[in-house]
DNA sequence: GCGTGCACCGGGAACGTTACCGGTAACCTT
DNA sequence: AAGGTTACCGGTAACGTTCCCGGTGCACGC
């Protein structure tokens, strides 16, 4: 191939400005030692002349890269799309840019090695640092620039930003417990993963603490999808004494409790009220009440996280909870008994 | 700095499998000219070093990076999404990654140059090729491998794909006359882009063909944006004579007549049927009909032309439009004049 | 026995940038 | 006025990889 379409070079600026290779770097690290006359000339040649830099040679030669790598499982999710809205905007005030990468489908097994690729690779190359979306994986090389956003696992060995579980499943309880609701179903999330465990334990123990004895047929295992979603509502609302409420680990799955009520000519919130966790954007459509743990936020945190450790300067916190809020809209009513 | 946090590199694979560079950099880049034993040896040795190749050095000295640079105006809209669904897709079946950059606010007038510049900096060092999304510019540098979907301008310079605008709000707009309507409403998109444009042009085709006069006052001026759709709608509904169908230039000003005519009060289709365009996800959740632009889809035949053009291979067209389909929900219906 | 061809491999020069070291001139300091 | 300090700049060696060229050993044919 013809050299033809060789870009201009940091060499072609210096010899344009008639100034040292050495002293065009300068100016473009905007470093002081350099005459600000000479800045002057050699940024009005690079200005003129529409010259880049090329960030391939920058990267190998200093260690900083202006580039942080995003690990997501799907792009496609409303969760993984609320995150990466925080995260973006935290970026635009940044001095980094984004590189993207998705796992692919989270239920294949290998979701953890692909991830310690990614991870792996963008670490020792390409970006300063890493952010990962529900990290499936627990333990990473420890001294790398790693944060992640509501990480499965349980106790990782990276600093991770995380919604308030429990606090806010309690809350979305209370609330329906208040509401005089007193058999309350419950859609869980996938098993493995940490947060959806959390409201499952905090609906169980807001049952307790509410002296309602637990019906386990009242808890239906569903996935955060809203397919399953809809499934296991159909089930529980098919039981003989079904539940006046059901609250889903997720905004996706109460969607599919929509579905299911619907699908039974059930009226959401007369029939049955509904609540979800997430507060993602479809939910207002739906009238549906739900605790929004700011996922935006969540992922907007995480990368100030992530700056602070690739500029070696210290976290406040190795974790950070984001308090949740009940957010109230027209899924539920208040029970008084079956009418 | 200590040189302790050196990531091992192809000399550390050489070493350890007792052959030369070059032999680790064929067998990396799976050349032919290698012994088959020597070439389990080093990849043995790889695997076990836990090598990643250094993808800064690769690209200086190569001229493929194996990366695409994707410009966004923005990573929120649910159009925006769609398109980064099959964007996605298509690269997690390619060899390539994708880097992502967003514009930012699309009103700002600085879009365009916003533009140049990440395109400039994208294809002279990192990237191998660049996507657009709603480009705003109309001339790139016309040899560097850029794609854009769904241009604002009519007649850019470079390769695009493109939905079939005028067809699809034809076949909106028949379906509604066909339902009996004969004062509908449009709300345009805004007017400096292409699209938006030909959906009105076929609004205003469709109502002359069918022997139907045009009433100004029925078409208002909209931006794209739910809220201007909500007011634009609000005031359409209050019209002494008020259309019995609204044709939004998109889904999202289709969800503002929603909210409109709930705050007023009417029921949508009883009281004022709604079509869309686009069939963004919330679509669904509204029951709202619409015209399926296939955005997803248009993404995934945008990389797939990008990568041919990284490749020098030949385009079969420069522009690719997608066939258009109406999807009919619940929020039309008959109309048989006033009851 | 010697050239010829083949299969495989190693050496070194790039790629474009930054870091380091050293050099020059002007300006202080005493 | 001589030495020291400062401000600025240039030369060059890296960074980790790929590409080009050439070299080795072996088999083969004449």
């Amino acid at each position: 191939m013809r050299p033809s379409r060789r870009s201009t070079g940091i060499a072609d600026v210096a010899k344009a400005a008639g100034v040292s290779i050495s002293t065009v770097s300068r100016v473009l690290n905007s470093r002081v030692d350099v005459a600000s006359d000479t800045q002057q000339r050699v940024l009005a040649v690079i200005d003129e002349m529409g010259y880049t830099s090329n960030l391939a040679a920058r990267s190998m030669r200093s260690r900083r890269k202006n580039l942080i790598g995003l690990v997501v499982p799907d792009i496609g999710f409303p969760y993984s799309i609320e995150i990466m809205k925080g995260i973006n905007r935290a970026i635009a005030e940044s001095t980094f840019d984004l590189l993207l990468y998705t796992t692919g489908d989270v239920k294949k097994s290998g979701a953890a090695s692909h991830e310690q690729h990614y991870v792996s690779l963008l670490n020792n190359s390409i970006a300063d640092g890493v952010i990962i979306v529900a990290s499936a994986a627990a333990d990473f090389d420890s001294d790398a620039p790693i944060v992640s956003v509501d990480p499965h696992g349980d106790n990782p060995n990276y600093p991770f930003v995380q919604g308030a579980n429990y606090q806010g499943a309690t809350e979305a309880m209370e609330y329906l417990l208040r509401l005089g609701h007193r058999r309350i179903g419950f859609i869980t999330g996938r098993p493995e993963i940490g947060s959806g465990a959390r409201r499952l334990k905090a609906y169980r123990d807001a049952l307790t603490k509410a002296g309602i004895n637990q019906d386990d047929r009242l808890v239906a295992s569903g996935d955060f999808s809203t397919e399953t979603g809809r499934r296991r509502a159909l089930e529980l609302l098919s039981l003989e004494d079904r539940p006046s409420a059901i609250f889903a680990a997720n905004d996706q799955s109460a969607i599919g409790v929509f579905q299911a009520a619907e699908e039974m000519g059930l009226r959401v919130p007369d029939d049955c009220s509904v609540v979800g966790f997430d507060n993602i954007p479809e939910a207002k459509y739906l009238g549906l009440t739900t605790v929004d743990q700011f996922l935006a936020e969540m992922g907007y945190i995480a990368v100030q996280m992530l700056v602070r450790l690739i500029d070696h300067e210290p976290l406040e916190d190795r974790v950070r909870k984001i308090p949740t809020e009940l957010v109230e809209r027209t899924s539920c009513r208040p029970w008084a008994g079956r009418s």
